[in-house]
DNA sequence: AGACAAAATGCAAAGGTTTGCAATTAAAAA
DNA sequence: TTTTTAATTGCAAACCTTTGCATTTTGTCT
């Protein structure tokens, strides 16, 4: 090669705008070859330093950033974690909002900090019975968190065994087999009304939907408890989203506090609610009914009287959650973590 | 080939497990070419029918998915979404929680209907000065959606011209280049002052932070109505996040309600917070202060008076953003779109 | 039965990156 | 300078599907 064919290439190096598109592209311009170039963006420190700096700064030139699909395919990973929240039957959520959206909060930036984006789906098991499979399958995502058993216990079962990068938010079941991440539900439900039942109520009422696992386990230590300390229980279906959910305590409380002076809300999103209507009916707090609700959501301090409750913590929650889950991507085993309540004691009991 | 060829082959179609995991080893078993599997299980009308179910069958049976990110490759699509939200300085929200969670259900929903995945990013554009670039340039969507303008207005016009499948939720400014879905935040504000005077208010404080584009509008259609009516305003700056919120309007109020009755309200939160301060110093609604929220936000209407507030169609605004995307998405372009805000007139003013 | 059109299938070339291994270059030792 | 070793770089296969085009099969009409 010639001076002047040197020179040429020199000038001929004008930058063709925005038709660098591929690494060959690059190395071509950079007089490289591809596999280098690859290493170089990748920081690899098998390239001399000189050179992975050049390249870089090129990069950075001609706007290039690596094709991922390409890159995803050779190396058969995504980065990305899937996280799925199964709605149950009507679409009537099986978690509230609040502790969704705070529970996603925590996961997104664990995510992020790992290196890890987050692809969300909703699905809706009884519209899609394969949903699981799905989006395992699909190929897109190198894990799976689930936030919910809602009443999928099984189908999680099933898949657990053959897919080991799954981790669950939800309860705790003896010998189960996948990998879950939770509060001792059943615990929480003892706590609850043991403080119900010191703080002097003598019938307790459970509003809640006790076929959600989670919420199972919480009506059975509620239970549990009652029947120890001698105290009448029963379960008043209420459903969790917000106009549904607001229409039964309407229904319920009316009659309801006749026969109970004890209220064990399944959640704080429900707590509230029963706040709102025992305010509308002049029934005061925590004379003549005690609340104690579940989950410890912000709103739980802001309420008048603020309520007492059961907490979760759902920012430890999520870290064990995407610790767990990378250790199983990365092909270790990780047992269930199960994370004890704590009762906040506030102005409803 | 002969009879004991064919029954060979019949017997040595003993399904080999999972081990079937490209198109190529089922084009195997099914004894057709790997292109014929592929159209097949794309439902195809190239292929004959029956030809078509019999591979159908096969890939349910062997639990056959064809690899997502070869396909992505090849065709240059995957299907995706990307959803990024803005935090803004130090994380606090820029859109309230509640407010995102509602809008980023409908998204869900309403991109799931059309068959596209959503790619969650949480971004802290002060840390992170690439944030648009880098998501775009991930190659893992096929167009974006961001939900806040907070204060990238600038980068977001810069990324416009050379990125069309964008589209954001924010305030519209006269000739803007990015796709825009929201609110006239200024008519909005304007409807609360109007609301608030028409009350009796005679001085009105603008609890927000004007600094993301969206509450300066808020705030800028607030002091419009209110120098027209020649009422004075001032503006108490307000963070979303929950405990700084708290601690502020804490601060604000006692104080604040000596030279203002009238209280606008950049948030349903932000209201909500002040209903239960003013609550907690026994000052009543709406006799000594009137009060507007914005968003009408679920808890706008349970609260104790229930809030006035300025009303967004969140439902009607996502599936706009969807349904402009996908139209960009398809290569056409596609106009901003601003959504009227509704008073809606209850207990607080 | 033959000619022709239509339907179904096969072939092979992308799509862009990563990475083991071989080849080259630079540095160190003799 | 010549060898030997270490540091860089290049080569080419592999990752797995999709799809335009060519080829074969099937069906229809004289």
């Amino acid at each position: 090669m010639s001076a002047r064919d040197d020179l040429d290439d020199l000038c001929q190096e004008k930058p063709p705008k925005d038709a660098v598109r591929t690494i060959t592209d690059l190395a071509g311009i950079a007089g490289v070859s591809a596999g280098t170039v690859s290493r170089a963006l990748a920081n690899s420190s098998l390239v001399k330093a000189r050179t992975r700096e050049r390249i870089q700064a090129l990069a950075r030139e001609y706007g290039f950033r690596p094709n991922q699909m390409a890159s995803n395919l050779r190396r058969q990973k995504t980065g990305v974690v899937g996280v799925a929240i199964p709605l149950g039957h009507d679409r009537h959520q099986q978690v509230s909002d609040s502790f969704f959206m705070t529970l996603l909060g925590h996961l997104a930036d664990e995510l992020t900090d790992k290196g890890f984006d987050l692809m969300l789906r909703r699905v809706i098991p009884d519209r899609d019975e394969d949903w699981l499979d799905k989006f395992i399958g699909s190929g897109m995502i190198d894990g799976l968190i689930v936030i919910g058993q809602s009443d999928q216990f099984e189908r999680l079962e099933d898949v657990a065994d053959g897919y080991r990068a799954m981790v669950v938010w939800g309860n705790h079941r003896e010998g189960q087999r996948h990998c879950v991440v939770g509060t001792d539900n059943r615990l929480g439900g003892r706590l609850a009304v043991e403080r119900l039942i010191a703080d002097g109520a003598k019938a307790i009422a459970f509003l809640g939907d006790t076929g959600p696992i989670e919420f199972g386990a919480r009506f059975a230590g509620a239970q549990e408890a009652a029947q120890r300390l001698g105290v009448p229980i029963k379960a008043f279906p209420t459903h969790l989203s917000r106009d549904v959910m607001q229409g039964e305590v309407a229904k319920y409380l009316p009659t309801l506090i006749k026969d109970y002076d004890g209220i064990f809300a399944a959640t704080d999103t429900i707590g509230v609610a029963c706040l709102h209507q025992l305010a509308k009916m002049g029934v005061s707090l925590p004379d003549q009914v005690r609340l104690v609700g579940f989950d410890d959501l912000p709103i739980a301090s802001q309420t008048n009287p603020p309520l007492t409750t059961i907490r979760q913590d759902i920012q430890a929650g999520a870290r064990s959650m995407v610790d767990l889950l990378l250790r199983r991507i990365a092909g270790q085993n990780s047992e269930s973590v199960v994370m004890p309540p704590q009762l906040i004691i506030r102005g409803t009991a």
